[in-house]
DNA sequence: CATCCAATAATTGTCGACAATCATTATGAC
DNA sequence: GTCATAATGATTGTCGACAATTATTGGATG
């Protein structure tokens, strides 16, 4: 009758494959595997010095996330993000995160409610600390977004995002090295989202939160313009 | 129990794994692996008569398709499917092909829009000859969606939805034999999109397929109540 | 008779080796 | 000198075997 066990939040990686599949996901997310770079399995079989059996298997896994791409008897490269890439992957962003926003508004507790805005707290009093720290607050942002997708409590969707796209969200910030800008116009766009969905209006919660990741995607296109314009006036 | 051998005839592909994976894909999806029987790495390499090796990579593919499901040392089963899963389904497809046709009514080339006039004009002649056929009708709407999703120009929406998603509704229909209802309503929604798309109008095009995926939601829902009536009643 | 525990069997995880395919280099002809 | 072609090298695909872990079976005990 009683509900299952709460896990030890301690998911000792048990496989071979599962660890190298994590490492390699890190370093290509922090940009230690080039971008475009070729993937030898001999080169990582004896840099993990492991079989290729395993690291096939990681490889795959890569490849399903869409971190490396695979032809068949040729080989494995990092993936090489294209400015048009981007874009398309903020319209994922903007159709399923507005949808999560707006089952959070349905069916967020108000516990999970409060721990939100005590994470916008922290956030702003980091933002006070370290003004134009740029990581910490995208790192905040992720966070807030990763928050609202679980208050979805769809757990299609949050695999979706947060085991899928948000890999290659970071992927793309390390990439375009894409400092963030438009600082408290985000904040001041996460109070309102917060409010929405604490008042339980679903529709005004999507609403807000498909601007606030139309926003970004304008955001990224004016700084990508903005670097063409310099590059071409630096020639 | 080894399934029953499928046919190998696709000299297409070249790798061994990608065809078992294609195979196996079918089979589960045809409904030929039950929901829930387990899949075992001998079982299956003797019945296709190759290594593990290749089989192992896979079932990997299908991990990450998520039509089954693999604990480490313990084994895999195929996906076994839960009505709160199919409506989250039905959540992300709302949220991923309502942006799907607002794309395509901003992009969609006027033959893509003549080809997808034509494909309804010949899913009505379908309907008028064999009426209340409802595995034409369901693949018929399949093809309608799958080519707006192909309108939208989107790559990364087109893997997400066609590479994925569509299996895993495929799957559904076999689990959950969902023999259509609605299907003039169905029909009459479709044309009302694409006279959206073909006006450009984007956001009545996003709008109209939003409601096309509820309305096709909550036939699920009240499909499935009835059939709990109907089972309660007969205990 | 139920329960716990040990021994066994089966399955998964990992490894090294061989075959097939592709990329590169060297060679020769024009 | 350039291009086509063949030989070489490296990488990927596949295989069978061994080790590690788990499920199952059987027996002993209360």
């Amino acid at each position: 009758m009683t509900p299952a066990q709460i896990e030890t939040s301690i998911p000792e990686v048990r496989t071979l494959a599962e660890r190298v599949f994590q490492q390699l996901q890190d370093a290509i997310v922090r940009g230690e595997l080039p971008p475009g770079s070729k993937i030898t399995e001999p080169g990582l079989s004896k840099a993990f010095g492991i079989s290729r059996g395993p690291l096939r298997e990681a490889m795959r896994r890569l490849e399903a996330h869409r971190l490396i791409e695979r032809v068949p008897h040729v080989g494995a490269r990092v993936i090489k993000l294209s400015m048009q890439e981007l874009l398309e992957l903020f319209d994922v962003r903007e159709a399923l995160e507005s949808m999560a926003a707006r089952l959070a508004a349905e069916h967020m507790t108000a516990a999970e409610i409060a721990g939100l805005r005590e994470l916008l707290a922290m956030h702003e009093r980091q933002a006070d600390l370290k003004k134009g720290e740029a990581y910490f607050q995208r790192e905040g942002d992720l966070d807030f977004h990763y928050r609202i997708v679980q208050g979805s409590h769809n757990r299609m969707l949050v695999t979706m995002l947060c085991d899928d796209l948000y890999y290659l969200v970071r992927l793309y910030r390390t990439q375009f090295s894409a400092t963030g800008s438009r600082p408290q116009r985000a904040f001041v766009e996460h109070h309102r989202i917060v409010d929405a969905i604490e008042a339980g209006d679903a529709e005004l919660s999507e609403l807000l939160m498909r601007r606030h990741v139309s926003a970004s995607r304008a955001n990224v296109v004016d700084r990508y313009a903005a670097t063409l314009r310099q590059t071409s006036a630096a020639t």
